[in-house]
DNA sequence: TTGTACGCGTTATCAG
DNA sequence: CTGATAACGCGTACAA
């Protein structure tokens, strides 16, 4: 690694000279000002983070934490966290907690394992003296990462924090579930089923709760049985299709694209076809939703915003040293929008 | 941050005690041992990483560069990387360059450019000391990441060095390309597309030999006319199907997954069927190619295999100090696999 | 323009 | 057995 003192030995200046040069400060001849930019030029000097932080006590490194980069969730959120750090000066960098691939989908039921392997990760971040930190879970739920006395300013993306100290940006679920079964109702359909996860889980409850809202507004009274809770998997979908398909519905709004792979594949096996004897849709928006045939029918999460939104928030935390008042902000709600495909029939 | 000086106050000892007891260093009373692991239990003390390497010269820490997160090799090759370093006690952190998201497949055309992204990523990861570093490509070319006085081991992964100071671990996509094309022949077809990327493309070209020098072992002429260059993208797949079903092919060897997801479009828009009318098969073996209907025979890549092989290579190299001389496996090609689905059908 | 103390947390050395 | 202190690395700040 090329290091102030080498370019300062090779110039036969100071090393003070050049720091100087380099930190714009004007006292330096214009002869020894050139001289030393050419070997910084030629040597692809650049200087070492750590030591700089290390007086300076900013590093302009901003550390993101994820709970698994294989979901499809987490490289959009990353990306343009990244891309907007990168127009503020920002750099960073990640650490992978590899919670889906150590415990598939246990993660958040033992606490002390999960700490096991999240400490170490803030630890190590900290030592880099990130400024920041960004957290990525895998998906929603109430999150304790920090605690209060956590030194530096973090956000949460996805996860609920309930904490003011660390703001969080999360999807509007119950806005998405509203939607879509707006739209869905609006194309004439009135027995609408569902395909979602487990009972206590946060996605499954706001989307039905956003379901059961458009129902309420159009004065359709809500039937539980028309709902089947699974594991967000594409066995969940096959199963669920055939209780639905059973109890007459004429749409399925499965809470998610893998789901409705499922359905997909229960609608295949008896020779049946999508839209025409039956609608479906999905949730998320994932690239295969874009490959089914007929194409599907779903909601898109805002995950290149809720990236943007939490760098954005961090990063103001971060260069304008906002006291507590100013966060009031600190939950914010990102709507999801209806992507129409081929998936869906208007009935008469 | 807790730090060894405040264990030390809390313990009413020095810190040279609690650093030898966390050392393993014999010479302490076993009260005061107790006493100190105590509150080093009860704080949730972690050493710092930097401040250790400063002194040990060994981080125990691996430097990851990604190409681009969201390309759906990254992941997986990342997730085996981490997993294995994990085993032998190195943890990893990784930078991403975000080539794609920053230039959509150019990145390769413009060195400065490469550079002027690559370079504060390398020095990123030397600022914080990393033992070794790893690179994690988009596609297979041949790479100048670091100069031949690149101070710390670094291992390539899909990428072509052709420098024994770095080794490399790669795909064997001749043989990938040879063995579909052999299982297509042993199916009975014989009029073989393709359809694949640009010609100096690496991927492009060694599949393009593999499944010449299948042809030649069954003494089948090479007929270049069935082969089309492309994008590798959806577009190409469908203008392929168009040129080759006029001339009469039985089968299409798409290179991509996604090439193969244009030729399904093609197909259903002429209310063609696969495998009846004709049959297809992909590269890559993408989470979509599960999806398709008729799901999608193809070939896998060991993604899984690169990432394991390169970490444990790269850490041989840590642990063990090899000299030059043992270098020989400068290059690791590992194998692709066939992947048997519903989009071929057996000729006569 | 230069010399040099300082920032950080840990470990190594040596004295008590 | 325990503790004081130097050293590690590199860049910045400030006095000279």
């Amino acid at each position: 690694m090329v290091t102030l003192k080498e370019i300062a030995k090779r110039c036969d200046v100071s090393v003070s000279t050049v720091s100087n040069i380099l930190n714009g400060i004007p006292k330096v001849s214009e002869d020894t000002r050139q001289k030393v930019l050419q070997v910084i030029k030629e040597t692809g000097y650049q200087p070492n983070y750590i030591a700089q932080g290390l007086r300076k006590k900013k590093t302009k490194l901003i550390g993101i934490i994820a709970e698994d980069i294989s979901l499809f969730s987490t490289p959009i959120i990353i990306e343009n966290i990244m891309s907007y750090c990168e127009t503020k000066n920002y750099r960073t960098i990640m650490v992978n907690l590899r919670l889906y691939a150590r415990w598939n989908e246990q993660w958040y039921q033992d606490e002390e394992e999960y700490y096991s392997v999240l400490n170490p990760a803030v630890q190590e971040l900290l030592s880099i003296k990130v400024d920041g930190i960004i957290y990525v879970p895998g998906h929603a739920r109430n999150m304790r990462c920090f605690d209060e006395n956590f030194k530096i300013p973090a956000v949460m993306t996805y996860g609920y924090t309930h904490s003011p100290d660390f703001p969080s940006v999360v999807i509007d679920d119950e806005k998405g579930g509203y939607d879509m079964t707006e739209y869905l109702l609006e194309m004439g359909h009135r027995r609408i089923g569902v395909i979602g996860g487990r009972k206590d889980n946060i996605h499954m409850d706001k989307r039905l709760l956003g379901y059961q809202r458009a129902l309420f507004d159009r004065r359709i009274f809500y039937n539980p049985d028309l709902v089947c809770y699974g594991n967000w998997n594409r066995e969940s979908g096959y199963e669920g299709a055939e209780t639905l398909i059973k109890r007459n519905v004429t749409a399925i709004f499965c809470f998610s694209d893998i789901i409705a792979g499922g359905v997909y594949d229960y609608l295949e096996e008896k020779g049946l076809e999508a839209p025409e004897d039956i609608s479906v849709v999905g949730f998320d928006d994932q690239v295969i939703a874009e490959y089914f045939r007929p194409s599907l029918t779903t909601v898109a999460l805002p995950l290149e915003e809720i990236g943007k939104k939490a760098a954005e928030l961090l990063i103001r935390l971060l260069d304008e040293e906002v006291g507590q008042t100013e966060q009031q902000m600190s939950q914010i709600e990102l709507p999801c929008s209806v992507v129409l495909r081929k998936s869906v029939k208007r009935l008469l």
